[in-house]
DNA sequence: GTCAAGTAGTTCAACGTTGAGATATTCTCC
DNA sequence: GGAGAATATCTCAACGTTGAACTACTTGAC
């Protein structure tokens, strides 16, 4: 069976046939799941009244481990974002009741982000239901180990190797 | 070797030892490598003047073969932007002398988008370099299409399988 | 033929991100 | 210990997207 990503392949082979579109069976692909996946994903946020990023922040403290705290700039570079949105993002989240900022008492230019209890609460609450709904999607395929191995190759050579 | 990813779902492991994180083996990694990717290929668009979304508008025009014309409502459901973005954008491409809006005389509420030979000259002159450039990432993989042929399970479980 | 429903595209206000500049603090080196 | 470079975060104007409302045209039912 083909998917949409085989018929922009064979277009490409009809109007170009001296080309040869292989590449976009890995990259056309990524992207397409890329964007199906976070709206499929999504809709289970919604549930729990939150958006991709806000769960994205949430977890991303909520597994930073010990007292669930990183520095606004840490959660800069997890995200994926600018040191602008960073800054709305935080407070929105703070409004909301979710974490909260206070000083480092070391490094007075820093600011540590935490959960709250609340926050503490609802990302627990959604990561095993989560998992699950990615679960449901995985069953496609017969051993998720391959994909995930193929995936590593890519992400290492491109020097994806470290969560700083 | 471990990636970025295998460190979050180790620190999953530390803090909540009783889930099971490994669909992040899959998820994550998509997530990681659409973004990686995008900013990899965006520096080759670079060379040419254009941003992602131009070369993916033109390269939509130009793969839907015969005349390199479509509707504006084609650009649409191709691009999974919403309507007024795509508007904007045929405005901006047309505006740079890439593309042109016609009338369909079959259907006056229907504008007919096609290449200009300006855009099409362009196109065509990009995409051997973008195919190559796409096929030096794969080299980190022994075999692309078994990489490729796991991502179109998972797409076509999800129904991606037209381009409408 | 006419009217209601449907479809194609555009407009525009609200919203979020970008990214350069501003502010405050810490580090480094003499 | 003081000057300048470096670092952490915030501010804010410019910009692009969203999505609902709007205009224009077409289709279908009677």
């Amino acid at each position: 069976m083909d998917d949409a990503v085989d018929r922009m392949m064979e277009q490409w082979r009809t109007v170009r046939p001296e080309l040869d579109p292989s590449p976009m069976g890995v990259f056309g692909r990524i992207s397409r799941l890329n964007r199906l996946l976070e709206k499929h994903i999504n809709s289970y946020f919604g549930l729990f009244g939150l958006e991709f990023w806000e769960f994205d922040m949430l977890a991303t403290l909520r597994r930073a481990g010990d007292d669930g705290e990183l520095t606004a700039g840490a959660l800069l570079k997890a995200s994926m974002v600018t040191s602008g949105a960073i800054t709305n993002r935080i407070d929105r989240l703070e409004r909301k009741g979710l974490v909260e900022r206070r000083q480092d008492p070391a490094d007075r230019r820093s600011v540590r982000v935490s959960l709250t209890a609340e926050g503490g609460r609802l990302i627990d609450e959604m990561m095993a239901g989560h998992f699950a709904n990615e679960n449901r999607v995985l069953e496609a395929l017969e051993d998720p180990a391959v994909l995930a191995g193929e995936l590593r190759k890519l992400l290492i050579s491109l020097g994806d190797t470290s969560l700083g």
